[in-house]
DNA sequence: CATGCTCTTGAATCCCTAG
DNA sequence: CCTAGGGATTCAAGAGCAT
């Protein structure tokens, strides 16, 4: 079901509105047309090593950094200097040992010139106990969060809780320009306190997900918009270069920001497509958290 | 304030009743001491790299992992064959990139012949907003899950949630014998479920910590016991090379499990010798969970 | 609007067999 | 001997109702 022609991937957006445009291709290649730093962030689940063979060929544990760094590459360009790339990935087990391929790709990205800024959580507390019953029940994965360099914007504050004990020990934010402390020059004791470096959202029944949403990898929408209010300033542009069933596309629209998805699969695009085409205008989204 | 000799570390304990022992001296030195296959567990804060200089002389980051893979070897002759090693450790941020010692440490210990069983989180709902404060609040630190094997011994209930719901899809469990699965041979509906692999406790309000306890890393006897409940047979014995002002020890002992405890420094061989030794006799503790 | 019950489902993991 | 694929097994957390 590939529309690609002998001369190379057919970089006609397979589909397109004022704030998402879907292609189906290879990410790489579609990464490499895109302009000169015209995307904030990355937030993507890729495939896993070994899994999802039937739809992305299934990648060798061992070939898997090297296939990560080569997809990232062309986004160094792509990306805005302050731009983040977020990774939801967790290794699996085998005969009780955890697989080692995303240390490597870490260490690899690294290497290869990528700034790893932190490692953040999603927490799934409806993590079926499925797999080794002598184990606790795995419940959490990884959001590798990587950049240009050390100083990726950031908003965080964008998920925080409301607080009524902010401020308190303030005076030299206000020398240092931050404004993104409370109670600056003011003794304010309420307000928006920092987001926490973890999200807490089950794996099943998010509203923004339709039923007729059928994907190996479900990766909630309520994730990626936490992702994206987190990395993403408000309008701009958030890509997925493995856009699935277009969760990913789906926050962004109801962010307030624009979308660009790639999907290999002519079948993963039009569902990426069908979704983001759905949703309702954006008219004001505040920054309601996890 | 060291008390070793020319001839080598003091042997004699610094500590010893009958439930607990402890050694000040350097922990690589003191385990190479202890008998074959007599340690069920390891669960241990040990010093961060360029963190705690002023007690343990800071491990430059590049000397890390070796020096992990140094104090471990001899583990290895100590440890029974189903034992675990819990490391509680994370990354620090440089200049908003987080450090990549952790890794090479994982993957060192692994290329040593480790088997990394998995990775288990605590998380700190008080984490302080300390550190950049444009960045979200670094609220969780790894438990890293180490043993000889992939068949290190484990309770997958010892901190589970009691549930009213299980057994209810049962069958060929009881057949193959797994004790582990509520449900066998009965309808049952009610029980204590899998643990999960996450672990929350807050840092302040320990009760078991006393006031008194002052230590650079402080570390909540109560995520030490969820260790301990997790990995260690009821009755076996628990290490702590680095064990600073004792926390793990008082959990093993709540656990009613034995305590080996080493630190290089005097005081806090001595401070955790008197939280040990504080220790009400163990009567009956039960599986009570995070 | 709490509470309780039913119902569904999941980036799992292991083992065994076939190539 | 290693790889690939299929079958069997597992249960907690919502959501959606009914009361």
């Amino acid at each position: 079901m590939n529309t690609q022609t002998d001369e190379g991937p057919n970089m006609t957006p397979h589909y397109q509105d004022d704030r998402a445009t879907i292609y189906e291709g290879d990410c790489a290649e579609v990464i490499a047309t895109l302009p000169d730093a015209s995307v904030d962030c990355v937030v993507t689940s890729p495939p896993y090593a070994e899994q999802r063979s039937s739809t992305y060929g299934g990648i060798p544990e061992s070939e898997y950094p090297q296939w990560t760094a080569l997809w990232m590459e062309p986004l160094k360009r792509v990306l805005k200097p302050r731009g983040s790339v977020i990774i939801n990935i967790r290794p699996h087990l085998n005969k009780g040992v955890i697989s080692d391929y995303t240390l490597h790709t870490r260490l690899l990205l690294r290497s290869s010139g990528w700034a790893e800024l932190d490692e953040l959580l999603w927490l799934k507390p409806d993590a079926p106990p499925m797999g080794r019953i002598d184990r606790p029940r795995r419940s959490w994965e990884s959001l590798h969060w990587f950049g240009l360099d050390g100083d990726a914007w950031c908003d965080p504050k964008a998920n925080g809780k409301m607080s009524d004990r902010l401020g308190l020990s303030g005076g030299k934010a206000a020398r240092n320009g931050w404004d993104h402390v409370n109670g600056i020059n003011e003794e304010l004791v309420s307000g928006m306190g920092r987001s926490r470096d973890v999200a807490e959202f089950s794996i099943r029944f998010n509203p923004d997900d339709g039923v007729d949403v059928r994907h190996p990898a479900p990766y909630p929408s309520r994730l990626a918009a936490w992702c994206i209010r987190l990395v993403c300033p408000p309008g701009g542009t958030v890509l997925d270069p493995f856009s699935g069933s277009g969760s990913t596309g789906v926050a962004a629209i109801q962010e307030g920001r624009r979308y660009v998805g790639i999907d290999l699969a002519e079948e993963y695009a039009a569902m990426s497509a069908r979704r983001v085409g759905k949703e309702p205008p954006v008219l004001d989204f505040g920054g309601d958290a996890a």
